[in-house]
DNA sequence: GAACAGGCAACTC
DNA sequence: GAGTTGCCTGTT
C-alpha cells in the first residue's frame, strides 16, 4: 500500500474494479472525457452532479465518493460490460492487437448525453488542454456547486440553464465562434425538440442523424456525442488523427462497421495509440 | 506576423 | 458531390 488515501468527509474510499478492467490513466487520457484533473497520482472529477476521486494502489482501482453514488459509478465507469470480450472482438488483425495492447484498460465512460454533446462541440478546432479550460469556465459559471472534500466542484451546467442563456453570456468562455451553436443545442435539448434519451435508443446511424440537425453539429461530433454520450458503442469518429491511422493501416476500402458492435472501443484503441505516438 | 488546429457551414464549380 | 474558405481564439 504506497498510497496513503486521505479519508475525504461524507465519502468513502471502497473497491471499485481490478486494475486490469480499468486503467484510470488511459481512460481519463484518452480524449473521452474533459473533467478528470490528476492530484497527486489520483483523479478527481465530477459527472452528472457527482463528485469522485479514483487512484490505483496494489492490483486495485479505488474510487472516494459518497457511498449512495456507487451504483452510479459502477455505472459511469460501465463495469456490466465484458471489456476482455470487446477488446478480443476488435482484434482483427496484427495492427489492431497492438493498438488493444497498447490502449488495455480503456474503459468507454458512460456520460451525461448533453454534457458529451456540448463537450465535443467545443472540441472542433481546438486541443485538449483548451477544450477542457473551456468546459471548465462553462462549469464555473453556470454550473450547480459540488461540496466535495471540503471544496467546491463544479456540475457541468444543465441543458435548461444553458439555454436561458446568450451567446454574449458566454464571451468569458473564449469559445468564439462555438458560442452559438452551444447555446443552439442546449435550446433544442432543453426544450425537448432533441430528446438525447429517446435518441440513444435509436440505432446509432438513426441517433447520428439526430445530432446532425444540430447548427455546428457536424459527422465527427455526432459520432463522439453518440459514442461518449449516448453510449452507442458501435459508434465510430473519425478525426485527422484517425484519418492518418486508417490511411497508414487498413486498406483503402476498410469499412470500420468491420468491427462489429464494439467498433467504437477499436477506434479508442487506435486514437489512443495514434495520439501517443503523435505527441510524444 | 503568418500559419495552423481533434470541425463546421456556406459557397464554389 | 467534391473541393475551398472563413470562422474565434490560442499557440507556435
Amino acid at each position: 500500500m504506497g498510497l496513503k488515501m486521505q479519508k475525504i468527509a461524507d465519502s468513502v474510499n471502497i473497491w471499485l474494479c481490478s486494475s486490469d478492467e480499468l486503467d484510470p490513466v488511459k481512460t481519463f487520457e484518452c480524449g473521452q472525457c474533459f473533467r478528470w484533473n490528476a492530484f497527486g497520482g489520483a483523479y478527481t472529477g465530477v459527472a452528472s452532479g457527482r463528485a469522485a476521486t479514483v487512484s490505483v494502489s496494489g492490483g486495485g482501482v479505488y474510487i472516494d465518493a459518497p457511498e449512495a453514488d456507487m451504483e452510479f459509478w459502477r455505472d459511469y465507469f460501465d463495469l456490466r460490460t465484458d471489456y476482455a470480450a470487446a477488446r478480443r472482438s476488435v482484434e482483427t488483425c496484427e495492427y489492431m492487437r497492438e493498438c488493444a495492447e497498447f490502449g488495455g484498460g480503456i474503459r468507454i465512460l458512460r456520460q451525461d448525453g448533453w454534457e458529451a454533446l456540448c463537450s465535443f462541440i467545443i472540441s472542433q478546432c481546438n486541443n485538449i488542454p483548451r477544450i477542457k479550460g473551456i468546459v471548465e469556465k462553462l462549469c464555473g459559471l453556470f454550473g450547480d456547486p459540488v461540496p466535495y472534500g471540503g471544496q467546491i466542484l463544479r456540475a457541468f451546467p444543465s441543458a435548461e440553464r444553458v439555454a436561458a442563456l446568450e451567446a454574449e453570456d458566454l464571451a468569458p468562455l473564449r469559445a468564439g465562434y462555438r458560442a452559438p451553436y452551444i447555446i443552439s443545442a442546449a435550446r433544442a435539448v432543453a426544450s425537448g425538440e432533441l430528446d438525447l434519451e429517446k435518441t440513444a435508443l435509436l440505432p446509432a446511424r438513426e441517433a447520428r442523424a439526430c445530432l446532425l440537425k444540430l447548427n455546428g453539429v457536424g459527422d465527427k461530433v455526432a459520432n463522439c456525442a453518440v459514442l461518449f454520450g449516448l453510449h452507442r458503442m458501435d459508434a465510430f469518429p473519425i478525426d485527422v488523427w484517425m484519418k492518418r491511422a486508417l490511411r497508414e493501416h487498413f486498406p483503402p476500402d476498410f469499412d470500420p462497421a468491420q468491427f462489429g458492435e464494439y467498433a467504437g472501443l477499436a477506434q479508442q484503441y487506435i486514437f489512443y495509440r495514434a495520439r501517443s505516438e503523435g505527441t510524444s
